[in-house]
DNA sequence: TGTAAGTTAGTAAACGTTAACTTGTTCTTG
DNA sequence: CAAGAACAAGTTAACGTTTACTAACTTACA
């Protein structure tokens, strides 16, 4: 359970990576963020672990649930519509909030850390095990083809929207993460579809 | 041109950032490393920029002939062939060498720095346009399905090599990524074979 | 009156970097 | 050919800054 005062650090601290980077993420940058001393986010958080920690746990709650669209697909929809939906959401949430870029593909940042590095590995791992039960059921509802692995399939469109992401990130949100969602869309429809 | 002894530096430095991740590659553990005094790496290298910057070239040099096999088909060889022999001879490099794979994606890593950047900007816009190139190539052959725009074959590739490598950095290089390589070698082989 | 939330002023450790000095090799020149 | 200058590559010892974090104290409010 956080409260408002914590969530408010979250928010600042999630602005400071997606702006700076999260080497800039420090307690300094985050008190002057929130305009308060550094000795002040003791008071809310015991550690900068346990910051990072809940700013992670928070993003999961966020992001997981545009994964899980995939899967509650209403009959009559096909591959298309469902795909289109979840990746729509998803460049949408990040357009909408683009600290989260900063933090979605964090793995490498955090990779050295041995508390923080499970909670990521859980987060890739459960994304991508949402993705490939998708694409089991729709192969077996016959709206996705079903000569590539369930798992492979996830892993590539699960690919594809990282480097995305990726890609705008480091442009500095230059583009329209909504462009590139029709071009991606679109290739996943064509090579994905049931022959 | 590198002196032997910078190569040295390189090497070690690219072992820290393997075995502990970026953020640990500082000028001290890259001096332990090496059995001499932190004032002696700045015999070698001007800043701690130029030791990054000369990290990130010499992996490009290593890195990109890779890419370009791809391009350089003989007749007679078909998509898979081509596929296989690009992505077993990535993934060889990264097992040969697993010290590459901290630095291959290491963009969000150096996203604040504002004259690493445009490197690995520049070597990941590299990297795509070389793909890009052969998919447009391989179309014309009529070796590949021309539905698709080769960006997009060429992005959905190198997203789900990236996801790959990830994964298998993530998890320490605890499975074989040659293992992985046929899985992804399989997939792409019927997704982008023209029907 | 107790507690939650802030303050100031500090800590030790790690960061990249520099100055001044030593050593060994190599190049030049009388 | 030996003397000495030049140089490459190392050393120790410091520098100023930043890091996460803490102790002790104040203030506002239920």
């Amino acid at each position: 359970m956080l409260t408002q005062r914590q969530r408010d650090f979250i928010e600042a601290a999630m602005q400071i990576a997606a702006e700076k980077g999260l080497s800039k993420l420090t307690i300094r940058n985050l008190a002057r963020e929130v305009g308060v001393s550094e000795a002040a986010v003791y008071r809310h958080f015991p550690s900068k672990l346990a910051l990072l920690t809940a700013i992670l746990e928070d993003l999961q709650t966020v992001i997981l649930p545009h994964f899980r669209k995939l899967d509650k697909g209403n009959e009559g929809e096909d591959l298309e519509i469902l795909i289109d939906g979840f990746i729509r959401g998803l460049f949408h949430e990040l357009e909408k909030r683009p600290a989260y870029a900063a933090f979605v593909f964090s793995e490498e940042a955090f990779h050295t850390d041995p508390q923080l590095r499970p909670l990521l590995s859980k987060m890739m791992q459960e994304t991508l095990l949402v993705l490939t039960d998708s694409f089991q059921d729709l192969q077996k509802r016959d709206l996705c083809r079903d000569d590539v692995k369930p798992k492979n399939l996830a892993m590539m469109l699960m690919g594809s929207i990282r480097l995305t992401i990726t890609k705008w990130h480091l442009a500095n949100g230059s583009f329209a993460l909504s462009e590139t969602a029709d071009e991606l869309i679109g290739a996943i429809k064509r090579l994905y579809s049931s022959a």
